[in-house]
RNA sequence: GUCCCCUUCGUCUAGCCCGGCCAAGGACACCGCCCUUUCACGGCGGCGACGGGGGUUCAAAUCCCCCAGGGGACGCCA
């Protein structure tokens, strides 16, 4: 019987994955990818995906951050089944597993000071060797007078640390690029290499989803679980994504928070959508609904190699979503930045049923939220001024008489729908024996003061017989008022 | 410096594992044309890549080796 081989390739029978996220700021494009990966493959296996918020930096840990990295994932549509996890609520557990390892002599007290290892590290360097700790502590039995110890892994330095990730394949380490690495700090708290083996190996993780970055660290880890006596998780090290200088992706390349990108107008799954494809593809598919990802997501088809990060695409992507998504809940998603804008006040929302129909006209060109209620203005309120140029062209006198035949068609209206203000439109035209564009033209700047506007039938339907009409007659008055002087 | 990862159009990528279907496909961006009351949308077309060098083979983007470039790690950060 073969069975230690059999267990080995007999896949877990539960897929359980986590997104593990330190709160020392906000959710950026990277983490809110590798999140989506983890969601993605749990939920695509059928498995648990949990949340565990790895604070045990207490210098650098915010309750802000947290806030936001949940809000973000709300946003993105990311659930957890388990969690969120905090391990700064866990480190009693840390404590006894580090006493275990004491107590069976796998790691031990290191009583080197920082200044000592920074100056060690400082000189390795500029000897051109590798800066890593040297063990000098291993065999120290006696403890250091004023030094408040670490705790550190008995790693060994012989042979190789293999890895199979599912990703990048196999890779190899040489065992003599390790070091113990610090397990307990003097303060007592636990290290991120400490306690994400042993939360990982104690929540029962079965797969590892995380950045490349991390990659690093993984034969350090190996060693733990095996110090441990813990099986090791499936690795699989998705490769970062960079900035358009080709490094890794932070603050310096412009927004990168999961929520800035909501703040601008962007819809969550044009976001989602341009993130799972930044790494991951299904042939030549670019649109996937959730539903699709879930059924399609593998990580065979994530990439190797790095990405960098592209907004014009992400914009293509957000301008499809605005162009394919419902009016009711695009007109309530435009609602706060229409205030933003100041065109509506907080105590009277506008008609939702109205807004709708503005949405309606726009959303075939608005690449945001942000850039849609800002088309929106003339809506809400008559031009201030008209377009210079706008005005010269077609705001002249001899168009008076149209814009005059065009008010009183208008004012004989009473079902006020598109198709009968194209058909009074049509008997002006008729009438002067004038193509659409002469008339067509003129109308838009006196409506919207640009002569850029969404159909001019459908915003003459939508802002309503009155405004239009009062529009027009200002207009009317205004070209009067300069051929008179 | 050492170790690890990566390398197809400007960018995201398909193809690579199982060589021939690839004079390398799709998408974003860009350019042009068409549609058209403006702007968009849409349609059509164009531009544009296998990092370099050696092998193996009848045949290599695909397999092997070397080099170069890029990224990452080397913390009492995660």
């Amino acid at each position: 019987m073969s069975s230690l081989y059999e267990n080995r390739e007999k896949e877990p029978a539960m897929v359980k994955v986590r997104f593990a996220p330190s709160p020392t700021g906000y959710l950026h494009l990277g983490g809110a990818r590798t999140a989506i990966f983890n969601w993605l493959f749990a939920r695509h296996n059928g498995g648990r995906f949990i949340l565990r918020i790895e604070d045990t930096d207490k210098s650098r840990s915010t309750e802000e951050s947290i806030r936001e990295i949940l809000e973000a994932m709300e946003w993105l549509g990311l659930d957890w089944d388990e969690g969120p996890y905090r391990q700064t609520e866990r480190l009693d557990i840390y404590r006894r597993e580090a006493q275990r390892l004491l107590d069976e002599g796998k790691a031990y007290y290191c009583y080197c000071t920082t200044e000592e290892l920074e100056e060690r590290r400082k000189k390795a360097l500029e000897e051109g060797r590798m800066p890593k700790y040297d063990g000098r502590c291993r065999e120290r039995t006696e403890p250091r007078e004023g030094v408040d110890p670490v705790i550190r892994l008995k790693v060994s330095q012989e042979g190789e640390t293999e890895i199979h990730d599912l990703i990048k394949g196999e890779v190899v380490y040489p065992n003599s690029q390790l070091d113990d690495f610090i397990l307990v700090r003097s303060d007592g708290t636990p290290t991120y290499n400490f306690v994400v083996v042993v939360d990982d190996a104690l929540m029962g993780i079965t797969h590892v989803i995380r950045g490349d970055d991390h990659l690093n660290n993984t034969p350090k880890q190996i060693q733990l679980y095996r110090a441990l006596g813990y099986e090791p998780p499936q690795f699989a090290h998705v490769p970062m994504i960079l900035g358009p200088d080709r490094t890794r992706l932070s603050k310096r390349h412009g927004a990168t928070s999961v929520l800035a990108y909501r703040e601008e107008g962007y819809l969550p799954e044009a976001l989602f959508n341009f993130l799972v494809r930044l790494g991951w593809s299904h042939g030549d598919q670019e649109i996937f609904s959730k539903e699709e990802l879930i059924q399609h997501f593998s990580l065979e088809n994530v990439g190797r190699s790095p990405a960098v990060y592209n907004p014009d695409k992400l914009l293509w992507l957000n301008a499809h979503y605005i162009k394919t998504g419902d009016n009711g809940r695009l007109a309530k998603l435009l609602i706060p930045f229409l205030m933003r804008e100041g065109l509506v006040k907080e105590a009277q929302q506008p008609d939702l049923e109205w807004l709708c129909r503005v949405v309606e006209t726009l959303k075939e060109r608005a690449k945001t939220l942000k850039e849609m209620a800002q088309m929106a203005a003339f809506y809400f309120q008559a031009p201030q001024e008209y377009d210079p140029k706008g005005e010269r062209k077609f705001l002249k006198s001899q168009i008076l008489p149209y814009l005059e035949a065009l008010v009183s068609e208008l004012d004989k209206l009473n079902d006020f729908s598109e198709r009968s203000v194209e058909e009074a439109f049509n008997r002006v035209m008729e009438r002067f024996d004038v193509k659409l564009k002469h008339l067509a033209q003129p109308c838009r700047v006196a409506l919207t003061g640009k002569t850029v506007s969404p159909g001019i039938f459908e915003i003459i339907s939508v802002m309503g017989k009155e405004e239009a009409i009062s529009r027009l007659k200002r207009a009317i008055e205004h070209i009067k008022s300069k051929s008179d002087t």
